[in-house]
DNA sequence: TGTATAAATGAACAACTGTTCATAAGTTTG
DNA sequence: CAAACTTATGAACAGTTGTTCATTTATACA
């Protein structure tokens, strides 16, 4: 959308963006977290108990989980009464995960 | 260690394919590597003198880092003389981090 | 209040990663 | 052959990450 699609000729990336680029991917390289992200696509916010049962991850392992992926701004939350929601704020990481999954070789 | 189980209905990836999307993105994740990745992106093959030189690495760190790259199928090699080049073998890795690059907040 | 429920936090620890250094192994050339 | 060059390898170590467990904070509600 913003940037036009470059050759891979023309991929050039500065150093700054490329140690951004490692943080993200560092990020959200894991399971549990891609799983995380793949319920927030579809879901717009979900509390720790919601994202505990569907993920079958105790909830102080995902607790943790979760306050890094909000600690680096991929999950932001709210709290609604007993509860806290989680909700994809950097989008972006979507696109990510689906270019990847739809590598035929996956 | 592993990916937590989900129903498959309310997914668009696997347990086994977002542990795959997980193990792409974490031999990726660092900014060595992405620089490898971007300079193979452009050049086809590099010996590793020549990535040295590029990247400014200490020749054993970059070997390790090849080597590493190389076992999890992300690049492979070959031995021409004295020199051994490096080619990108998973070139879906480069749609990635552009996928990212693009990204405007970064 | 007091108890139940929801989530975060921190200590502890194993496992893994990145890095350096020294050395080895393969190749070419004199 | 030895010498020079190119790359790989392995030990050592610091730093980071994933996980568990026990505890704490915050909120609701009887």
């Amino acid at each position: 959308m913003t940037a036009p699609a470059l050759p891979d000729a023309e991929l050039n990336l500065t150093t700054e963006k490329m140690e951004k680029v490692a943080f993200i991917l560092k990020t959200t390289a894991h399971p549990t977290r891609i799983a995380i992200v793949q319920l927030l696509a579809q879901q717009q916010s979900l509390s720790v108990t919601d994202l505990s049962e569907k993920l079958q991850v105790e909830q102080s392992l995902l607790s943790h989980h979760l306050s890094g992926m909000k600690l680096k701004g991929i999950l932001s939350s709210h709290r609604e009464g007993k509860n806290i929601y989680y909700t994809l704020k950097m989008r972006e990481v979507v696109d990510v995960i689906q270019c990847l999954a739809a590598c035929t070789f996956l």
